[in-house]
DNA sequence: CGCATTTGACCAGCGC
DNA sequence: GCGCTGGTCAAATGCG
């Protein structure tokens, strides 16, 4: 919150604009309802996208899935999750958002983060968690779509 | 004074 | 049926 760019606060986590003007450096990012896709054992190509830093991988989905969830996963809420190389948890996407949780979660040493947006009638959460293996990395999901601008 | 944060407890769902 | 994990809520406290 101090050491932050002038950075264009995104609408919404489900624009290619979202990925381009993400203010921090994205490691890995994720457009799934499913961390293990992620994993290293898995076949990760399909669904994780490489940014890296600077290469503004945009690829956005509107996670269109089958409810009986056959081959897609069903997804009700659209669930983006981010993987993003910085020291503070909580970055600053231009949304005010109240903490509501803390979780130690068994797969990570490290405590995971229930968020919500404080904007009456925007019901949009988000869950923040250091990586397990990256330390220096967080995981921040996102969960729903905000209606309402920036407060920024 | 208002709002955000914190921590513990409670509840629900799933697996064994 | 029991235990475990994850997720959410609610009351209290601190800070701006």
């Amino acid at each position: 919150m101090t050491d932050n760019n002038p950075r264009p606060p995104p609408d919404t986590p489900d624009s290619d604009d979202f990925c381009n003007q993400w203010p921090f450096e994205l490691s890995e990012y994720l457009q799934l309802d499913d961390f293990e896709s992620f994993s290293p054992e898995n076949n990760v190509s399909n669904q994780v996208h490489l940014s890296g830093s600077g290469g503004s991988g945009s690829y956005f989905e509107g996670s269109s899935n089958n409810p009986s969830g056959r081959e897609n996963r069903q997804v009700v809420r659209d669930r983006v999750a981010f993987k993003t190389i910085s020291e503070i948890e909580v970055l600053d996407d231009g949304y005010r958002w109240r903490k509501y949780g803390k979780k130690m979660v068994k797969n990570n040493p490290n405590p995971r983060n229930y968020y919500r947006c404080s904007v009456d009638g925007c019901s949009v959460k988000k869950r923040v968690e250091r990586d397990k293996d990256d330390p220096r990395c967080v995981i921040t999901t996102y969960e729903g779509s905000h209606t309402h601008p920036s407060s920024s």
